[in-house]
DNA sequence: AGTGCGATTGACT
DNA sequence: GTCAATCGCACTA
């Protein structure tokens, strides 16, 4: 019998042509659907809960200053991976989210664990499902992410991919990105309203809406 | 070749 | 609530 428990062992892999390729609305589509990774120890999956934008032009995306070594997956069309290390210790996840040689990138910054709960646990040395993916660190230390997999295409069945979900579409919380200290006040973080599984602080039910998504001009409440 | 700084996390008061 | 570990990388010289 089926329920909402009942783990998925088979997954309709995200095509590109499905993807977006804009940042903020790519963003905003991945929320519900799911990160899906084959590892030697069995499939590992979670339903996205948490993303930012990073589009074009936005001084805290990492291509803002054009191509490097580190951050050339952002180049890469839409739908290809780009992890990088943050802070010496913690790696992230990206999706590139534009057309060839535009530099922009969607972090996916929590999931809610689906498949692969215990090797799970076992990566991230806690039996808490709460907190086994909720930060994008801690995110890709759940799911086996490495550096390996900076610049794969995830649309294309590999071992890590994007796939579709049953359950769409989301009620969509708007907010401040996390942690940065440039153009830090635009609303570009997005998240399934209710979730437990997002990081950070609850913001207040009701303040964002799916209805009503903050262009990137959007008027900025706290200046 | 040297320097400064993060798209974080976990430990601690 | 506060705070420091940690290191790859971009930038300067």
């Amino acid at each position: 019998m089926l329920s909402a428990s009942h783990p998925k062992t088979d997954f309709r892999p995200l095509t590109r042509a499905a993807l977006p390729r804009d940042t903020i609305e790519q963003a905003r589509f991945l929320l519900g659907r799911l990160v899906v990774h084959h590892t030697p120890d069995g499939m590992l999956s979670g339903r996205i809960v948490e993303t930012e934008a990073y589009p074009p032009g936005d001084a805290a995306m990492h291509a803002y200053r054009g191509v490097t070594p580190r951050n050339r997956s952002l180049f890469l069309r839409h739908g290809h991976a780009y992890v990088y290390i943050c802070y010496g210790t913690s790696l992230m996840l990206n999706v590139s989210s534009e057309a060839a040689g535009i530099g922009a990138g969607v972090l996916i910054r929590a999931l809610e664990p689906l498949t692969g709960i215990p090797q799970m646990m076992q990566a991230r040395a806690t039996t808490k499902l709460r907190d086994l993916a909720r930060g994008p660190g801690r995110l890709a230390m759940a799911m086996r992410i490495d550096k390996r997999l900076d610049g794969v295409d995830l649309c294309t069945g590999g071992a890590l991919h994007l796939a579709e979900d049953d359950a769409l579409p989301p009620r969509i919380d708007i907010s401040m990105r996390i942690g940065l200290t440039k153009d830090a006040h635009r609303l570009l973080r997005f998240s399934v309203a209710g979730s437990r599984f997002v990081s950070g602080k609850q913001i207040r039910h009701g303040e964002g809406s799916a209805l009503e998504p903050p262009g990137p001009g959007a008027p900025d409440p706290l200046t």
